[in-house]
DNA sequence: CTTGACATCGAACATGGGTTCGGACTATAA
DNA sequence: TTATAGTCCGAACCCATGTTCGATGTCAAG
């Protein structure tokens, strides 16, 4: 009963639930679920999440409020922060999954830049940008496959709202209701989704129906 | 209002909570608390958390239930051992392209070692590998795209002639004369050079026509 | 002795949140 | 067509759980 095509649903279910649990420390109610991921009722995501226990991928205590815990689940190894005297520290913000919006700056958002969820980049990978607008992703899932980013990789971005042609960019499909990395072409009123892998198409979308998260400036992946 | 002395009561919360998280994967409730510890009052309960937040032992989230969380008290694990506290400097030996062999170690090889080409890296991304056996190249070409590596990308290797199965590794086919990216499989007599992308076919060779030049450990790519 | 801060208790309150159930929709098979 | 399984909705139910408050006991300061 292992790995069958999970839907897109529990996949959201899933994605949320980690990072629900990485902001807050404890895991979301079923209705929380069901905000995150646009279910209008609870007993749909309870549904779901039975299907993810049955599937062996979410544990639940049963009658207990928040009684969820991810299997497999390491407890997401803080990355290892060294002198902050080189290279710049930059705040790993969270994960980026198809499906799941980033986090937005504002409010509370600086809350968590724990000295736990900084990791280190080298000037040399950033150029002149102000330390200020950048973040980083770890990417889930392999979602991004065709824009050349795999699973686990880090991807750091500058926080802008507008890119020019040809950026590699964070964007949220409001129609779609996911976000990906893609390589960024307005063309006229729409824009074309460009894949960096040469050999899969672009995506067109109208322009008011994508929204621009931030721009990536690097990709930082560890094997091992 | 750090570190006052703390109640009986107060730790054994504490170190509840702890072993609670890690045996259930969610905090408690005010009332398991209340039983474990042998308080009668949830409002007791209620009294001494609300102390453990003021002493930022611990962090509540109002309202909800098992809102809590513990601050991250234990360092951030013992990093940078070989001491220059921020990142390493390797160097950056030469380009690989496909049909081009890897300059090999040895002799005047650590002639080249210019400040100019050495380049930074984190060292949380190459873990405890010595940094005498770590070496940097430039990939061009896009004959690595199936294993998602980028034209432009600096990969980070450690110099090794044996790879283990699944190690990312870069070998020179003798008989094909080119050197590529691959993850590494050792079945009998022959090798499995396993594409990183899982929608491309492997390619089979024999162990003998295998050259592993270094095993990768990390990828960074740097975008505009 | 009186006062007040501190810790505790017990009880009541309000709502947060898991559970259940009838019904509707879709798709595939018979 | 009918049947059946899978998924979803909305509403109701009701216990779990955080919050509040008045009362009690303790102890050191005045």
């Amino acid at each position: 009963m292992d790995q069958p095509k999970l839907s897109t649903r529990q996949k959201n279910i899933l994605d949320f639930i980690q990072r629900f649990l990485a902001d807050n420390g404890y895991p979301p109610t079923i209705r929380e679920i069901g905000e995150a991921v646009d279910i209008a009722s609870t007993s749909v995501v309870n549904y779901n999440l039975n299907k993810l226990v049955e599937y062996d991928l979410l544990e639940r205590a049963p009658e207990v409020s928040r009684g969820l815990r991810l299997v497999n689940n390491q407890p997401t190894m803080p990355v290892s922060v060294s002198d902050p005297a080189f290279g710049l520290q930059v705040p790993l913000v969270g994960k980026i999954a198809a499906s799941m919006p980033l986090p937005v700056a504002g409010e509370d958002f600086g809350y968590y830049y724990d000295a736990d969820d900084m990791i280190e980049v080298p000037q040399h990978m950033i150029g002149s940008a102000d330390s200020q607008d950048l973040f980083a992703l770890r990417v889930t899932g392999d979602s991004m496959i065709d824009a050349m980013v795999a699973e686990g990789d880090i991807v750091i971005l500058k926080r802008q709202e507008i890119a020019n042609n040809g950026d590699m960019v964070a964007v949220w499909l409001t129609e779609r209701g996911e976000t990906t990395l893609k390589h960024y072409f307005h063309e006229g009123g729409r824009v074309r989704l460009q894949p960096a892998n040469p050999t899969m198409e672009p995506i067109y979308v109208d322009a008011d129906k994508v929204n621009v998260q931030g721009r990536v400036l690097a990709v930082m992946r560890t094997l091992h």
